[in-house]
DNA sequence: CGCCTCTTTGAACATGGTCAAATAACGTGG
DNA sequence: CCACGTTATTTGACCATGTTCAAAGAGGCG
């Protein structure tokens, strides 16, 4: 299942037939982690670096008055926590929001890799500075857009990002949040999520339904809500038709 | 005025006093740039880094809709584009809030560094990934936090900023923005900001009158919005009366 | 002094939050 | 397969926070 992360790690332009190979060569162990769980916990200094294999799995923070702010959505191929060692803690906790298969990787072989291989460290500091990059863009989100927007845009970007890693079809993606889940990550309260929702589908933009996305019109839920993939930096692979049109 | 760097870098923990000699050798070429000028732009593919040398700069991104959402203030001592060479080009632009010093440092000396400093190059990476986390405290701020804390959290990390690099008093620190770049931090409006501010004043918790920011009771403040520096990865230095205590 | 920008104020409005209750969907054990 | 308890979704009514628009006042700077 590392060709996940390897199917994410093509876009950053960097990795090369090699890289590919070595990655390959890693053996994972891969673990099951129930929903609700904690993967890493503030303050922690964690001995591995995860890897998400499935589902989704939140950052997120919880303040003295009780509410949650998710400040990232993982999905399949997103690490959670590559570069801690450099800042020595935890500034937040990591969860799983359904049950989630994960794997621990060493640091050390985090470290061999990033000795050895040039191509694979610059792809993977690629990967951190994209999330950066999605961190601001979200901020843009909550800041500037209104909630039907907002929401919309945080569809388009998920519905990529599993794109790229071949878990998404053109037309829609899994979503498996609950309502307030959703709240959470866009700083909104469950019952405005369920109105945003409904106001999105009267208006024949998103279909959520059974933890499933469906995009009726995936060009015009773009245009509605000022999509532009540009802050995630994918570099379109060659000899991928599936995505790189779309983006 | 490389001190200022040096100073931030040193709560990273990684720099030695060799590599503070390493960095002082460095010759800068300093400019000056008027007010709401732009360093870079969107698309940008920067062939110098640039380092604030006085007064605030902001990380911005403008809407469809005009809105302008700043994701980011930076103060002396903070790059404005240390990492993009990976990124390939600039997804926001960067932007002078009042008449700015800056250096800029053409990107070889900065691969140099990189190249033969480990422990420069780790405390860059540092002041990086802090930066991150500073994002994701103002999505949290943002997401969660009424209007009066969010604003009060803003000062109370500003100020811890400025104190770092020794450029504010344990009372209060300079503040150069207008109330409606104050809101376009925030995502408020610039009238909403203004009766916040007056709130504020009303409750003895800060006084901010000719760009001058004035804490009556720093404790106070900090307990109100529950500010909590953690986030900024400050590493207390040794030999610093002024500022390790107020960390 | 005069111009320009920034701050301040008021009133009406809009967006989203809270609380509480009803309904629906889900998962488990029998 | 059904019955049950649990959790998630949906609805309504009311409330709070923050926005918009417009205009007046203050401050800064040539």
């Amino acid at each position: 299942m590392i060709e996940l992360l390897i199917r994410k790690l093509a876009h950053s332009a960097f990795l090369t037939e090699a890289d590919c190979t070595t990655l390959r060569q890693l053996n994972l162990r891969t673990r099951e982690v129930p929903a609700q769980q904690d993967l890493i916990r503030e303050d922690d200094r964690p001995e591995n670096v995860i890897l998400i294999l499935s589902d989704f799995t939140s950052r997120y923070k919880i303040l003295d008055n009780g509410k949650r702010q998710i400040m990232a959505l993982l999905v399949p191929g997103d690490f959670c926590d590559l570069h801690v060692a450099i800042l020595g803690q935890m500034d937040h906790s990591i969860a799983t929001l359904t049950a989630s298969h994960v794997a621990e990787i060493p640091r050390g072989i985090i470290e061999d890799l990033t000795n050895n291989y040039p191509s694979i460290t610059r792809a993977l500091w690629w990967a951190t500075l994209a999330d950066e990059g999605t961190l601001r863009e979200w901020l843009v989100n909550m800041g500037q857009r209104p909630a039907d927007q907002q929401m919309a845009h945080l569809f388009c970007e998920l519905h990529l990002r599993l794109l790229i890693v071949g878990l998404a079809k053109p037309s829609g993606c899994i979503l498996p949040l609950t309502q307030k889940d959703l709240g959470d990550v866009l700083g909104l309260s469950g019952v405005h999520v369920n109105r945003t929702l409904q106001d999105l589908r009267s208006q024949d933009l998103v279909d959520l339904r059974k933890k499933w996305l469906q995009f009726p019109n995936l060009e015009r839920l773009r245009r509605f809500c000022g999509f532009s993939p540009k802050y995630l930096h994918l570099t379109p692979r060659v000899n991928d038709s599936s995505s790189s049109s779309i983006i």
